[in-house]
DNA sequence: TCCATGTCAAGAGCAGTGCTCTCGTTTTTG
DNA sequence: CAAAAACGAGAGCACTGCTCTTGACATGGA
């Protein structure tokens, strides 16, 4: 059925994939406060007032890149993780670690676009939470594994407040229900670190302290998984970085 | 001999200050993308040429408010940390995280100024790195003191690599001398946590999962304070939360 | 086959932006 | 007191997002 479609619904679509590529072109290099319709559009060999027949507006398009970004990146963290053995957590949580980082660092723009300050007078549609989701499953998927194989050391740590243990519960209950607040909690740490290092990273506030920061986030990584209570590498396994 | 100036040197003072003053508000309600010269200059029964005897370029204009905001935000920090016994250190880590998010849910478009992406185009100049340390420099202390009176307590942790071991020797150099490596790195996971979590609050990735966050932040900043070594609560001093 | 319908790109135009340059006026300085 | 420097006003340039209208074209039903 995807072939059959009239002459004009293809033409259609394949203009708005050209649109958004030569937008995802131009974010790449001035960043997404400067994407001007007019310059995509004369880009494109068209005139400006043609692109609203595809995008009403500046933020529709730019609404489109971000679920495109999240998509992208909620990928790269799945295949990085699917091409590990499932019973390797930390293998699973290094690569899926390393694969949104390689990502962010391939496309700092789109990075910005998804995890930066919101784009001014921008409000983010609903339809961006499920890709937005993705990276943050993907994570959640490596933990909940490890605690169903019963491979998940425990980790002392005091009882969470009322509220703070219904804010997980009611968590849990749509994303992992066998996981416990406890648990949970530890994830969330773990995932605001990660892109609290990698924001931090591309944002320009490492300057002057670690650097390049590979080695800084291999090592978090690590301190990370030990925190969530994922089991250190078992002697057969490829060990990470040397 | 600040009285003593020239008429139209204090006329500039002044009329610069408004003119930050007027730009920091309409900062507040529409951020920093949507900040337009022209609006600012209309507000104060200007014509738009003039402001740029002032600050030659809107970036210029950008720039005096980070470094008035990364100066408002160690401000804050520092009195809160002040404001507690030398020989608390975990009241003091929780005074100055406490303090930073405040500032942060107070001043939410100043914090996407510093802490979020770049503006477009924009190019952070050298005079913003002193004021944007002083946070830093303010949670640093915090451990440092703590150290230096022995109270810290140790974590055990792998080596670190050779080039992490010589980034943070040099930083260590530069903030902390006495503070070994090590340490020096569980702060700096630390620190880029706590700007995770709040860029992910504000930035409004925690909707839909803890969300208000006061609970999870201040559970996650007791968490911190035990990754890096800080002695719990004695018996007598007051305790944080209920 | 022909024609009404809906879709399309183009073009002109509006209000807004950052920024530059010039021109009198005012203040400071030597 | 005169030369010099600083100032605000105004016009203007190139750009932006967006709207509205116009004429050409493909599509599907009679």
């Amino acid at each position: 059925m995807n072939a059959s479609r009239t002459a004009r619904e293809r033409a259609r679509a394949e203009l708005t994939r050209e649109i958004k590529d030569e937008a995802r072109r131009q974010l790449a290099v001035d960043g997404a406060g400067r994407l001007s319709l007019r310059a995509v559009a004369r880009e494109l060999g068209l005139v400006s007032s043609a692109l609203y027949r595809y995008f009403p507006t500046r933020d529709d398009l730019l609404t489109a890149l971000i679920i495109d970004a999240y998509d992208a990146l909620g990928a790269a963290a799945e295949a990085a993780d699917a091409a590990r053995p499932r019973d390797d957590p930390r293998g699973r949580w290094r690569a899926v670690a390393a694969a949104v980082r390689d990502w962010a660092l391939a496309h700092p723009h789109e990075y910005a676009l998804i995890y930066g300050s919101p784009v001014p007078g921008y409000q983010a549609p609903q339809d961006t939470v499920a890709p937005a989701a993705r990276v943050a499953l993907a994570i959640v998927g490596v933990v909940r594994d490890a605690w169903s194989a019963g491979a998940l050391e425990a980790r002392p740590s005091p009882a969470l407040s009322p509220v703070l243990a219904e804010q997980t519960a009611k968590l849990a209950e749509l994303i992992a229900p066998d996981l416990p607040g406890e648990v949970l909690t530890r994830l969330l740490i773990v995932w605001t670190q990660v892109f609290g290092m990698l924001s931090f990273e591309l944002f320009g506030q490492l300057v002057g302290s670690v650097d390049p920061s590979d080695e800084f986030y291999a090592h978090a990584v690590e301190r990370m998984a030990d925190f969530v209570g994922l089991p250190p590498d078992g002697p057969d396994s490829t060990k990470g970085p040397a």
